[in-house]
DNA sequence: TTTAATCTTCATCAAATCTTCATTTTTCCC
DNA sequence: GGGAAAAATGAAGATTTGATGAAGATTAAA
């Protein structure tokens, strides 16, 4: 049914929840701490499940981490009871906060509901087609040959694949790319799509598309 | 911020969720049960909170209903605090759950953190007839199939059906769509319609209707 | 410091889009 | 049906937008 990553230091709980979510059909897997998990294949999960409170790094820190890596759901599944740290959780970008001892049956119909909306909203999202983003080295690769690309090539590029789908000005690629302090001319984008375009051609693919009068897009 | 609907029969309830909901600058519309609600209006809301306990639809129902309409966030926000009824809750559709008595910061974050995911994963969208608006990337599709219209023919189309059934002259769409300081001429708009017109004809479809003498209209 | 790579800007070209207008068609009203 | 007003049509010109190629500025590397 679901890829789901638990991260917890307390392997008792790991055990549970791979018990209980299991018996769902979601494949369940294991982390006892950050140390244990690979930031570049994040992509790989429907949904992570953290706990806050461990010994290397704290879940707080973990999620943010997260969030800035991928877009699946991260839900809180934390003895922390205080308002809070719900709302720290919430505010770091979590999507969903249980307290232990949870419900088993609130467990299962929270990751549930959270699955649904995740294929409710993104139903017509794929995999970035034959594109892989190695996001810690910054290099994209086709086929396994790496396209040569600039780091601001690279960041474009990964921002608009992250978000694949949807439309964005060349104001907002700066923006978001660079920092809303940029002071960058709007050419600059135009001619690092250009070459971006003629990196992306010699492997006979061209996933960004300009929508007239609005932005660029990477291809669904 | 966000236009949030909350259905609740208790009227304190309703205005202590508009009081906190309205300083972090959302704008909440207060029903008392379903019979306040226009269930042909609900796109018109970005999240929904529900009580389940009303006299005269329950709240499970109330939720289904919706829930086959549009796809916003459905909050459940009530007093039966057993696992049963969130699950029941969840499994009907709805994205959270939450327990009276609730509290502030907890109920703004939750919300904060579905308005938060309904934009990361959604470019929002606005059906309208069989016609679906990509309202970032200004895009029209039907079918899943994307109608090729430009900028001024987007945005003429995305108000008109906005506004669908009231018919507005020339004069009113250029100042509307184009800016009050649009120095026109209204033919502009004629040719606009008609290559609208054009491209829908493609998908057997005539959503925009003249009004003879008045103008043009989305029809309902 | 020198050198190379990368980033940014700009002028120019090509294409898509917008606007206008003369002409034809439709509708309304007598 | 006839005439006037309104809208539809088709095409041409104006404008806006994006692509391109090259040069200068900045940064990183040697």
């Amino acid at each position: 049914m679901a890829r789901i990553l638990a991260v917890d230091d307390d392997t008792a709980i790991l055990e549970m929840v791979e018990a209980i979510l299991g018996k769902d059909g979601h494949f369940v897997t294991k982390a006892c701490g950050m140390h244990e998990i690979d930031m570049e294949k994040l992509n790989a999960y429907d949904l992570i499940l953290l706990d806050i409170m461990m010994p290397e790094t704290d879940g707080f820190a973990l999620c943010s981490k997260i969030r800035r890596l991928v877009d699946c759901p991260v839900l809180f599944l934390t003895a922390k009871t205080e308002e809070s740290s719900l709302v720290k959780g919430l505010a770091l970008g979590a999507d969903d906060y249980i307290c232990k001892p949870f419900g088993v049956m609130e467990l299962r119909a929270r990751i549930s509901a959270h699955l649904r909306r995740e294929r409710r909203e993104h139903s017509v999202k794929m995999a970035v087609g034959g594109v892989c983003f190695h996001l810690s080295s910054k290099q994209a690769v086709i086929d396994d040959k790496e396209i040569p690309l600039t780091r601001a090539e690279y960041e474009i590029c990964e921002f608009l694949a992250r978000n694949r789908g949807q439309v964005f000005s060349k104001e907002q690629i700066l923006e978001k790319v660079f920092g809303f302090d940029s002071e960058s001319n709007d050419s600059t984008i135009t001619t690092h799509i250009k070459n971006i375009r003629m990196k992306f051609s010699g492997f006979n693919c061209m996933p960004i598309k300009t929508v007239w009068g609005i932005g660029y897009k990477w291809e669904e």
